[in-house]
DNA sequence: CCGTAAAGCTACGCCCATTAGCCAATGAGT
DNA sequence: ACTCATTGGCTAATGGGCGTAGCTTTACGG
């Protein structure tokens, strides 16, 4: 049996491969199947090398923010204000449309508390500060920057998850939307820079803070500023088992 | 063996419940095995009242989309241009908050071609049209129409993605930032009804449209304005299968 | 040439989806 | 009430994926 050379960091790039190769489904799809093929190796093979499938999706999760935040880094240099935003978010986009499942390994959460996800905690708050730097020239007052990173990013995430979704018809004019895109959220960040923010509907604002949530048994925490501790639970009370 | 009185919509109705418990992966981690559990029954005997996995998937999704749809509607009664926008993004926050395996299932695409989805594709346009009817009276111009839906869309769903996600440290923020959002919208959208569209940065739009794009083998197609056909495969070539 | 650690492998156990085929409960028609 | 077809549930069994255990072989330092 001739081996096949792998190592820790072969079995995760062939991992992004994989990834990428399934399409904004790949990261979900991700097998250690697949990757073993790819490797040319049996599946268990793998286990000498990646603790376990949940392993590999961080490593690949680490890698894709990593890869995410030097493109957005390089993307902005040289740049400030709508020029920087505008730059960041054209190489986010760019990124997800070439790496969809890489992209889409971007979301997955960093549990606060465990260990394992140190890795991807740290990356997120590095690309959280390129966001940061970005909006560094629109002269933000301090409360406001996390309202305009949290909208820039939502704007642009939104947009690339409802593209590589499949939709928006033609190519081009998703491209033009893409921009009009843009043009909003420079125009909103100045607004919200000139103090403008929040006149709101008279309704005051959302309160939906105290909503029940129903048992949000959510998972982990996102690549955001920072995560609040989740609940969790399995089904709550099976009627018959058998 | 005492029958458990199951029907379709039934098991579509305690799916949707399970699927909600498992907060925002909830819709991906479905199982029809915790669907018989829940309904007291072994899993084999679902098959009597869906035909897979993935049709139950469908059923949820559009029974999510048609909910949805419904709190948007009745959240722009009587309401028009910036008030008709936040009552309408405020309703798909609430409903992401309080059903937030059922909004996840809002995402998944629907095969352009495939007859099955032609219930949720159907779904899928009436909840568009439910945008293109609150962006009435800001009398944008015809073909800015499609990119204030786009841009509206993508914020708000990639805020809920974000929020879900766990994210966005507390609550209170959280509501704040999402109305900046909410403002920065109403005026981009108020921006690109005054014709002020797209002043870009002297580079002319993002012609991302002719990228390689890596054999993206997306699945199906989105819930949004019309689907393009996906292209389709596997892995491309085991380099040993055995 | 030897010995050892690392890198494969096969054999298993467990969970899930799905199919096949059996049997009891239900209810329409008599 | 009796019959019997339909229906909804069951068990058994297959196939695929993760993950563990334990064996074997390769590669390499002495």
């Amino acid at each position: 049996m001739p081996r096949a050379g792998l190592s820790r960091t072969a079995v995760v790039r062939l991992a992004c491969d994989v990834v990428d190769a399934g399409g904004p489904r790949g990261f979900a799809d991700l097998t250690l199947a697949k990757v073993a093929a790819e490797a040319g190796v049996a599946p268990p093979s793998l286990y000498k090398h990646v603790g376990s499938l949940a392993a590999l999706r961080r490593e690949v999760a680490v890698i894709a923010v990593e890869e995410i935040t030097a493109a957005g880094t390089s993307a902005t240099v040289g740049l400030a204000g709508a020029d920087a935003l505008r730059g960041l978010a054209r190489s986010w986009r760019r990124y997800a449309v070439q790496h969809p499942g890489r992209y889409s390994a971007t979301q997955i959460g960093a549990d606060p508390d465990d260990p394992a996800d140190a890795a991807l905690r740290e990356a997120g708050t590095r690309s959280v500060a390129v966001v940061a730097a970005a909006l560094q020239g629109f002269g933000l007052p301090d409360d406001r920057l996390i309202d305009a990173i949290r909208a820039v990013r939502s704007g642009v995430h939104g947009f690339v998850m409802l593209e590589l979704g499949g939709g928006f018809r033609m190519r081009e004019d998703v491209d033009r939307s893409f921009d009009a895109l843009l043009t909003m959220l420079t125009a909103g960040v100045e607004a919200l820079a000139r103090h403008e923010g929040t006149p709101g509907d008279g309704n005051g604002p959302d309160r939906l803070g105290d909503l029940p949530g129903p048992a949000t048994a959510g998972r982990p925490a996102p690549l955001d500023d920072a995560p609040g501790s989740p609940g969790r639970h399995e089904h709550p009370t099976p009627r018959r088992p058998r």
